[in-house]
DNA sequence: CCGATGACAAGCA
DNA sequence: ATGCTTGCCATCG
């Protein structure tokens, strides 16, 4: 990898979070590690709190922490909107965490085949 | 659940 | 350029 370029890592989140399969979500940090940077997951959040993509073609809601708890939500409509989209697609919350998660987890790593 | 520590780009003064 | 602070985070105790 060469040197940190803010664009092509932000695509490149970007493009893994279109990938995320509905029903199944995952986190920052392997966002971080499927691109090449392993310890960026900050900046992943970085670049989901600057994308811009019309909401309904971009589940930014799928991404969430390493233990499935829902840290992102502030940055939606409402304090809710991001446990509801999740729930529509079947996926169970319970205080801001979701359940199953080791199930639910999806692991980008497994499809960049 | 909390705190400390690690990681590192970006923003700012 | 230089230093300090911040950040939809992670891991460990």
């Amino acid at each position: 990898m060469g040197r940190f370029d803010k664009e092509d890592f932000y695509n490149a989140v970007y493009e893994v979070v279109s990938l995320i399969p509905k029903g199944r979500a995952t986190s920052y940090a392997a966002i971080a590690k499927a691109i090449g940077y392993p310890t960026m997951a900050r900046f992943v959040g970085r670049a989901m709190r600057e994308s811009n993509f019309p909401k309904n073609t971009f589940p930014a809601h799928r991404v969430v922490n390493s233990q499935g708890v829902l840290s992102g939500k502030d940055f939606f409509e409402d304090s809710t909107a991001m446990m509801q989209l999740l729930e529509s697609e079947g996926i169970v919350v319970i205080n801001n965490r979701i359940q199953n998660w080791k199930n639910v987890f999806w692991n980008p790593m497994e499809s960049i085949i």
